[in-house]
DNA sequence: ATAGGGTTAG
């Protein structure tokens, strides 16, 4: 019963947005009821067919003529078996053809077929014909399931209706569809998402969850881990795993290496260390996917003869390096600048009998343009096919950005033209790229309108791209537009960040609007944005510049108070202003106070 | 027929 009323609530919701759809006009051609026609009993003996052949659309296509012709027909079950493979092959328009025929030949279509066919819809992004399919299974009397549930989450998440997504997900709760076997879809990632902008009803559901006696299974709760884990709340999920284990559900080497990798990408290696012994104190042995994440914590941290020790001690454990983490060493190296360690490394993984993938060349690519060395990044970019492998994505972005930060941005522009020819998708990291290019490049104007060719594309947008063309705007004196800009942030569904708020404050500054500058830093923090100690240092250097010393001085002094250093030039503009003046004893302790940590006496 | 973890670019 609660079942129905949870798809009510979700025909509800999509309602209000347009329920319209290609199959309302068929309603209750599905014939009722479902159980009769699809039970087992009343079919005769079926000849056997393989699935597994399906490759390719044509093989799709003749299997569903063979179908349709066979004596006797067959099951439902058959059909969805085809329909499921057809899906697998992502050929999501031939499945909801074949699936508009089934219903049109009177095919006995059960929940699987809804299930799936829904899961097309919501793969090709098309949620609201989703909903009307349940719709129309639902007043033919046949009920959504959790997994029917599950896939329109994740196809409301597909097309960013994440509020909806929530509000649904919160009904399940609600109405205990999901309990007590417990089968929550935070597969995907795509609950991170959820959780990212919803931290709050997500912390509620985390404590819900360590309440409730439902007893999700590890897969469940290593995925809600995960998701928030990504969401940047990593101790949530640290007091979640505890609840789980209270609850007697053993968490196993995935649900670990998650909460590790959460971990280290905070830096706090040594809570790290003591999930490695809780893991061995449980007898849950470390796998490649483990020592992969450990091995990359140290290359970030540019520790590569740890990171050499960490091979050696898996090789030692029996527990064989893949292609993933011979990448992350190669990167590594890269990082560091050492790119003939990372040819070594490339090597030594083929002597192994592994095959670099198209990660590896990309890291190395990347080493010789972060190196300036962009004529050998060219010849290795070159290389690319002879190696069997077809530039991507980030090849192209990264050879892009290598060709602008050597100011050769025709030459980056003509590589864009020919990634677009050749069909690769640029995505956001691509437009940051070409935005940020355009505005170094003086070309604000271009780069504005191509940030609306962009935003007409539907591509979303994060805080990087935006802030690349701050940033330009700001640097070419378009402080005004770089404003619009900033303020309409909110309403494109992006919330500005600390670096950018410092970006205008730093124009501000520029202009000697040192009084607007400061109201600025008062809203961001308002807004709940500390500002980092560039903001201060800008601040206080504006100060300095207006030979007002009593200004600037109550921002070093925040700084004392946050722990956070002065830059260098901050400083020497501070003694400038300082001579001729009486010593101040005060001045000179706060002075030391805020003097970088590594700053020789 | 369904479900979770590790590598690259802005």
């Amino acid at each position: 019963m609660t079942s129905r009323r949870a798809a009510v609530f979700a025909i509800d919701l999509i309602h209000g947005t347009g329920f319209l759809n290609r199959w309302s006009h068929k309603s209750g051609i599905i014939s009722p009821p479902f159980s009769l026609f699809s039970s087992k009993a009343f079919q005769p003996k079926q000849p056997r067919i393989d699935f597994s052949c399906v490759k390719e659309l044509n093989d799709a296509i003749g299997l569903f003529q063979k179908m349709k012709s066979m004596q006797p027909e067959p099951s439902v079950r058959m059909y969805n078996n085809l329909l499921s493979v057809t899906a697998k092959i992502e050929e999501y328009s031939f499945a909801l053809y074949m699936f508009d025929e089934m219903l049109r030949m009177g095919v006995p279509v059960d929940v699987y077929t809804m299930n799936i066919a829904v899961n097309c819809c919501c793969l090709l992004k098309d949620i609201k014909s989703g909903f009307a399919i349940m719709g129309l299974f639902f007043k033919s009397g046949c009920e959504p399931n959790v997994t029917t549930f599950n896939t329109l989450i994740k196809g409301l998440f597909l097309n960013h209706k994440v509020a909806e997504a929530g509000k649904l997900f919160n009904k399940l709760l609600r109405f205990r569809i999901c309990e007590p076997d417990g089968c929550y879809d935070f597969g995907d990632g795509k609950w991170a998402l959820y959780i990212r902008e919803n931290v709050l009803p997500a912390r509620d559901l985390v404590r819900r969850l360590e309440r409730s006696r439902s007893r999700l299974d590890v897969k469940a709760y290593s995925a809600l881990l995960d998701g928030l884990r990504k969401s940047g709340m990593v101790d949530d999920a640290l007091q979640l795993l505890s609840a789980m284990i209270e609850k007697g559900i053993t968490p196993n080497v995935v649900t670990y290496n998650s909460m590790i990798q959460g971990l280290c990408d905070l830096g706090r290696l040594e809570d790290v260390k003591v999930l490695v012994n809780e893991m061995s104190n449980s007898n849950i042995s470390l796998d490649v996917v483990t020592f992969s994440i450990l091995i990359d914590a140290y290359c970030k941290e540019r520790k590569m003869e740890e990171a050499e020790d960490l091979l050696k001690t898996m090789k030692q454990h029996n527990i064989c390096p893949d292609v993933v983490t011979y990448n992350t060493l190669i990167d590594g190296y890269c990082l560091r600048g050492e790119i003939d360690k990372a040819r070594q490394v490339l090597d030594s993984m083929v002597d192994k009998g592994l095959k670099p993938n198209i990660v590896s060349y990309n890291c190395l690519l990347n080493g010789y343009c972060r190196k300036g060395r962009i004529d050998e990044a060219w010849l290795h970019f070159l290389e690319f096919p002879c190696k069997g492998l077809e530039h991507d994505t980030c090849t192209y972005t990264t050879m892009i950005h290598g060709l602008f930060s050597e100011r050769r941005f025709s030459e980056g522009w003509k590589l864009f033209k020919d990634m677009e020819a050749r069909r690769v998708t640029p995505n956001i990291y691509t437009y940051s790229t070409l935005l940020d290019g355009l505005c170094r490049n003086g070309e604000t104007d271009e780069a504005l309108s191509f940030l609306h060719t962009i935003e007409g594309k539907g591509v979303d947008l994060d805080r990087v791209t935006y802030g690349a063309v701050i940033n330009g705007l700001c640097k070419n004196g378009k402080l005004d537009v770089a404003r619009d800009l900033f303020n309409q942030l909110p309403s494109r569904g992006v919330l500005p960040n600390a670096r950018m708020y410092t970006m205008i404050i730093d124009a501000l500054c520029h202009e000697g609007s040192t009084e607007e500058a400061q109201c600025l830093l008062t809203e961001m923090q308002s807004h709940g944005c500390a500002p980092t100690s560039v903001t201060y240092n800008i601040m206080t250097r504006s100060f300095l510049k207006k030979k007002e010393l009593s200004k600037a001085i109550p921002y070093l002094e925040v700084m004392r108070e946050k722990g956070l250093s002065a830059d260098v030039s901050t400083l020497s503009m501070l003694i400038d202003q300082m001579q001729g003046k009486t010593k101040d004893d005060v001045l000179l302790k706060l002075m030391k106070d805020v003097l970088p940590k590594d700053f020789p006496s």
